[in-house]
DNA sequence: ACGATGATGAAC
DNA sequence: TTCATCATCGTA
């Protein structure tokens, strides 16, 4: 997936990501695997984003380029995938919060072996995570929003409708 | 349904 | 130094 897939609005980003491959290289052996799930943070005011209280060490990814990794520990012991978007300076990001067969941001990381090593990297096949999109169509009936889970501190931005989740 | 878990960032 | 957290698992 090009750079330009990601340099576009967060919320377009995490419904069009639906449907599309995460693969995973690992031991020499390639891994697809299909999301099925994500949410938007989308920006500076986006009270459930890390970015709304600025720039920090950790997030300062999510100002950078879009197609790059933001990965973070959470509660101290799960890693969280996200994948930032939009334009260079406007922070936001996608979380990829499941794949077919796997639910659960936590339990991905876990199953993909993925951890700090690839934060801050491009999404690409040089580090052995990107994404494709394997033609696999998913029209906008099939897709179902949701509010955020675990934002219950986002004040008005607890029921945007940034989950988004492939129907069964 | 609820509490324990637990490392790190960010605020006080 | 203290608080809070983009979750999961175990025990009910």
């Amino acid at each position: 997936m090009r750079e330009n897939f990601f340099k576009r609005p967060t919320l377009v980003v995490a419904r069009e990501l639906l449907g599309c491959y995460l693969v995973r290289r690992w031991h020499g052996k390639e891994m697809g695997y299909m999301i099925t799930e994500t949410e938007a943070y989308n920006g500076f005011n986006d009270k459930a984003s890390h970015a709304h209280r600025g720039k920090t060490k950790r997030n300062s990814v999510m100002f950078g380029r879009p197609g790059y990794f933001y990965v973070y520990l959470t509660y101290g012991m799960h890693y969280m995938l996200n994948i930032v978007t939009g334009e260079e300076g406007f922070p936001a990001a996608v979380l990829i919060r499941g794949v077919n067969g796997i639910s659960g941001p936590g339990r991905l990381t876990k199953a993909l072996h993925i951890a700090k090593y690839q934060n801050k990297k491009p999404a690409d096949k040089k580090i052995g995570l990107w994404v494709e999109d394997r033609e696999v169509a998913v029209s906008p009936r099939e897709i179902e929003s949701t509010a955020r889970v675990g934002i219950h501190y986002a004040e008005e931005w607890v029921e945007k409708p940034y989950r988004f989740l492939l129907k069964k």
